[in-house]
DNA sequence: ATTATTTCGTGTATTTGATACACTAACCGG
DNA sequence: CCGGTTAGTGTATCAAATACACGAAATAAT
């Protein structure tokens, strides 16, 4: 080992990362978040961002410094999603992967190309271009988690402003589940949780009947519901 | 840095260990088995079983080579929980602990005091000891997990022998959820469910009725139903 | 053999939640 | 004021969850 290599250890360690995949849904589409690596391996390929841990930080904190260095996003819903450690999933070293999936919503944010350079953009699930390590794997496993969550918690609502609409609210389910709702059901379904608020205010736009605005009733926390 | 200390790196690296909340039930009570310390730190407090990451293996892999070593006990249910990382949870280094957690039936298994004469024992989850490191709230959050799914898996029979009597799981499933269920809605739920199949044996023990047996359907996976 | 004791195994009525389905209301723009 | 667009609402049906009580089959004791 080279004289530089200064952090020393009786036993191997591995390394460590976050990695997230932040969901938002924009263009009527769920759509992750992805960079383009600058270095080596699997440079100028798309990866989730992410990034080593400190050692005085948290791998929650780790999550949140890494996406907001990279992208520039932050005050996101985040949870700890799986962790990965094949022992061959890095080339450069042993590397195991705490994977985080976040939600944000889809009007407040741009990715800021981040402070090293990296582009950032957002892509279409069903679009992915190839991707870096196993980001692939981790992306489908947060989108099927994300669905189960769907009907047992108020999760989806954190793809959604804070004020909308029934039917902002129910294209987010649609959009999901990939699959067409009833109105009157859905809507009913929502009262019997009694999860919504209505704000009194009203959404004015395009050439129809305005819709009444909501909010989540307990907007800090994600209820598991029943 | 001492010499003998021979994995180097150019950033600090946390060690990574796994521990396991290995879960049966015995004597009507839902016990987890612990591990008397035999070295600090906690030295002669309980703890879950589990150590170090080998870097020629999966997480998985250590969690299982944990439970041999330790207990002796080895062909069970095994399922990651969640991963810890409080800066300071190991008094001794950055530690993160990937923590699993599994289920056996009751019968098959004494602990065996592992080789290295460590103490194991089974614990009911109503007394346990002053537990080490954070491992209080590890179990605490399987015991949560444990619950949650119950009712949308087939997780609650691998805490059973291959084959089993209704009652025998229906006793599993209150002792679980701490409350005392109807036989006869029990039963109906079990067959809306197709997940068990008449052995066309029969238990006979005790001065009564015979009670059928049953196994399930696809016994070496946990289904998840609906 | 009869009886006491214990657990096994079963059906029906009620309530609750999920589904299927179609029209009027309110606004905008021309 | 008319056409276009999205918002908002009720009822009937089906499936799933709940509440509830007694005869059946074995053993042990007499």
């Amino acid at each position: 080992m080279s004289q530089h290599q200064s952090y020393c250890y009786h036993y191997p360690h591995p390394a460590v990362t976050t990695d997230v995949v932040l969901f938002t849904i924009r263009d009527e589409d769920l759509q992750v978040l992805l960079i383009q690596r600058a270095n080596p391996p699997f440079r100028e390929m798309w990866a989730l961002p992410g990034g080593f841990l400190n050692m005085d930080e948290s791998l929650e904190q780790c999550a949140k410094r890494e996406l907001l260095e990279e992208t520039g996003i932050e005050g996101l819903y985040l949870e700890q999603l799986y962790t990965f450690s094949t022992p061959d999933r890095d080339p450069r070293e042993r590397v195991i992967s705490v994977t985080y999936f976040a939600l944000t919503q889809s009007d407040t944010l741009q990715p800021k190309a981040a402070s090293d350079a990296q582009e950032a953009a957002w892509f279409s699930l069903t679009q992915l271009p190839e991707l870096a390590f196993d980001h692939a794997k981790i992306i489908q496993l947060a989108k099927q988690r994300l669905v189960a969550k769907l009907n047992y918690s108020t999760i989806a609502f954190q793809l959604l402003p804070e004020t909308f609409t029934l039917s902002q609210l129910q294209a987010v389910y649609e959009i999901l589940l990939s699959e067409k709702l009833d109105k009157r059901n859905f809507r009913k379904g929502m009262q019997t949780r009694q999860v919504l608020r209505e704000t009194g205010e009203f959404s004015r736009t395009g050439n129809h009947r305005p819709a009444k605005t909501y909010r989540v009733i307990n907007p800090t926390r994600v209820e598991i519901i029943k």
